[in-house]
DNA sequence: TAAAAATATATCAGAAATTTATATAAATGT
DNA sequence: ACATTTATATAAATTTCTGATATATTTTTA
C-alpha cells in the first residue's frame, strides 16, 4: 500500500536524487584553479572559519589525520594558510586562511556564481520563487548538517 | 544602490552559499564502502546510462582520458563494471555497469537517503513544505545542468 | 581511393596524494 | 610522578593521477 502522503510533504528520496545529481554538476563545474576536491573542501571550511586546529579538519573531512596534515603543508607551501601555535594547548597547531586563500575561495566562489546564475536563467520565473522560498529551509538544513 | 529585489526572485549568490555547504555535508557523509570520489562519480553516471563510451565518461568527470582509462580498468577487476567493443563503431569501448556496480550505487544511495531523512526530522514542517515545492525546480536545474 | 587528419583508447613513466604504522610531544587523570 | 590520552608529524608503501606517446580505427580530402 502506497502511503498517503501529504501534498507538501518531503520527498526523502527524491530530494536526494536531485541534491546527487546537482552535487555532481556542481563539482565537475570546470574552474580555473586547479585543486583537489578535498583541498578546496578544506580551504572552503577555512574560509567559513579560521583558524582551526588540524583536529578539527580531520573531524570535517573523510581523509585520514596523516593525509590532512600533508595537505595542510601543501597549503603551506603555497602560501594559502599558516600554521601557528595554539598558546592554550602547546600539542596544537591552528590553520590560520591566508589573505591569498581567501581569494582563492572567492573567486571560485564568484565563478560558480555565475555559473548557476545561467542555469538559473533557464528556470521559469514560479521555479526560480519556489527555490528562493526554499532557501531558508535549505540553508537550514546545511547547519542541521554541520553541527 | 541596493537593486530592489522582488520577494521571490532568487538570490542566487545565497543559493549557491547554501548549496556550496550542502555539497560538502553530502560528500563527507560517511560510508561502507570506501571509494574514491571520482570512482563513485563515474560508477553513479553509469547508474544512471549504460551503457557508455570512454570518451563520454571523460566528457563527464573533471579528469584526464588516461585516468579514465585506468579508473575503468581498476573497475573492471574488482567486477563492478564490463567493457565491451562498441559494434558501431571499432575504435570506441562500451563500459557497462554489472548487476554488483549497480548494488554499489543503490545501497550508498539507500544509505545516504537515511541520513538526509535523519537531518529532515530537524526541520519544521513548514521549511520541509518550502523544499517539497521546489523540489520540481531542483530536479530540473539539474536536468538544465546536465544537458 | 590512397594518404592525411582526426578520433578513441591504451600504455608507461613519473609525479602527486593517500593510507598505515610509528614516533614525539604535551596535556590529563590517578 | 606515571600511565594514558590527545595532537601532530614523519616515513614507507600504495594508489591514483598526469603527461607523453603508441596503436587502431574512422573520417576527410586531395
Amino acid at each position: 500500500m502506497e502511503p498517503k502522503t501529504n501534498f507538501t510533504e518531503l520527498n526523502v528520496s527524491d530530494f536526494a536524487m536531485a541534491f546527487e545529481e546537482l552535487t555532481r554538476i556542481f563539482i565537475r563545474m570546470p574552474s580555473i584553479e586547479k585543486l583537489s576536491f578535498t583541498t578546496l573542501s578544506v580551504l572552503h571550511t577555512l574560509s567559513l572559519r579560521s583558524p582551526m586546529r588540524l583536529s578539527e579538519l580531520i573531524a570535517t573531512e573523510q581523509v585520514t589525520q596523516s593525509a590532512i596534515t600533508q595537505l595542510v603543508t601543501r597549503l603551506e607551501r603555497d602560501g594559502l594558510v599558516e600554521r601557528r601555535p595554539d598558546p592554550s594547548d602547546g600539542r596544537a597547531v591552528l590553520v590560520h586562511i591566508t589573505p591569498q586563500g581567501a581569494s582563492v575561495i572567492d573567486s571560485r566562489r564568484t565563478e560558480r556564481i555565475m555559473q548557476i546564475a545561467r542555469l538559473i536563467e533557464g528556470l521559469s520565473p514560479g521555479e526560480r520563487a519556489a527555490i528562493a522560498s526554499a532557501l531558508p529551509a535549505l540553508t537550514r538544513l546545511a547547519e542541521l548538517g554541520n553541527a
